[in-house]
DNA sequence: CACGCCAAGTGGTCCGACCACTTTGGCATG
DNA sequence: CATGCCAAAGTGGTCGGACCACTTGGCGTG
């Protein structure tokens, strides 16, 4: 990290430096179409293998797209595109790091929700209704759709705020996988109806463009949700 | 996304996932070593170049540590390894997204900071003095080590959080070339003085155990370089 | 003019060789 | 016997070239 010079360094790390440089230059701009793996290896010279690993590093970072048969091209560069690789944390993640995860996620979801009450427009708020519609219709029954219908209407209340950043952050924090984890052991009692009873809360919240209201009501369903976790994982501490 | 089956997949990818299986099912746990490459490209029934492509994608997601002569490794497979990969959105970030990113922050900081109240020991508060003092020693030009105390000082709050997924996504949002990009424009006027008195506000909330006073603390700071950078970049929007 | 086919060019995969580095165990040295 | 060195084995890193799979665009056919 604070080693003053560059001294031995990979040739694909090198060439994967290359390329980013390409892109903080201008050179290649977001959507543009970069040379041949060919071309490029022959001009940084290095083989077309050690090329080929610096795509792929730069390409599972969400910076380029390859596309078979038709050319590696740079992304939009949204942030999107780039934090998508954080859904692996969600992925891999157990125990302590899973509470650790809820937590900055109530530090972030109350926040956002306040502000999706400020800037929603009346087509999401809309949307957002409609999705919890969606969820009451459905039976009492635990299934990869109720998991889905969650998942999908937090993921539009962030969205409302406008932040894609925020968004895109928010959403790796609430990969599916990691939520479907996180439901697995409570499918009983009156759960599915106190989240019900949160999302509806949040929703009025909303609507009544109640920032205050808006904040408690995620507050409170974060919460919830984090100690049910929580007194999951203690129960079967490893 | 939504496709029903598992039609047409590149090998690399499917040597990924098998990686990732492997580490899901404990086969190797956190810090052991993997098969060699040719054992590994042998028994998944592909080449060796892409089983290397295969682990330089799970090597730049953080998930895997190749050491040259000695082997592949599964990594801690602890939030920080795995949200390294954030601070490339820093890197490429320009304009509109450089300011969420910021917005992000100003729901992180504060309630990091409020943690911090409540959790730090004293032995980090001491420490978070000695940077401060550290900060106030320089004189008032603008150079690397600004940069640097000031993104130790929040890194340093942050982790006194004890969550370490927090501390590793805020140091993601924070990276030091995002910083000095911010920086960059302002290195005139009383800028520093106000950033400082800033950080001995936010201290002395900490030292008093006061979560309200040091939530109210760093949001105000955050605004403060959030207003700024906005500034700067209305001046000269693209 | 519309349609369909084909060839050139691209990324994707595979192979085999060699290089650079780490590790280890045995050998020579004290 | 203890110590240190060094050579060999094994590992990841790089290379070059061959071939496959796919996209694309233009050419020829109807």
């Amino acid at each position: 990290m604070h080693e003053p010079d560059g001294e031995r360094t990979s040739v694909t790390q090198r060439a994967v430096e290359s390329v980013k440089a390409m892109i903080a230059d201008g050179e290649v701009g977001p959507g543009e179409r970069l040379p041949t793996e060919r071309d490029l290896s022959a001009r940084l010279g290095v083989s077309r293998s050690s090329m080929r690993e610096a795509i792929r590093a730069l390409t599972t970072l969400g910076v380029l797209e390859a596309r078979h048969g038709a050319g590696v091209y740079v992304t939009a560069l949204r942030p999107a595109d780039l934090l998508e690789t954080f859904s692996v944390l969600a992925e891999v993640s157990q125990g302590r790091t899973l509470l650790e995860v809820l937590q900055v996620r109530r530090m972030l979801e109350p926040a956002a929700t306040a502000l999706a009450a400020a800037r929603a427009s009346d087509a999401q708020l809309d949307r957002l209704g409609a999705l919890l519609e969606r969820m009451d219709g459905e039976p009492d029954t635990f299934c990869a759709d109720t998991v889905s219908a969650d998942l999908g209407f937090h993921q539009a209340i962030v969205e409302s705020t406008g932040n894609a950043t925020l968004a895109a952050i928010n959403e790796g924090l609430s990969s599916r996988t990691f939520n479907a984890r996180v439901w697995a052991g409570h499918r009983e009692a009156g759960l599915t109806a106190k989240l019900r009873e949160d999302h509806v809360l949040i929703h009025e919240a909303l609507v009544a463009r109640d920032p205050d209201a808006a904040r408690a009501a995620a507050t409170t369903h974060v919460m919830r949700v984090e100690r049910w976790l929580g007194a999951d994982l203690a129960r079967d501490a490893s």
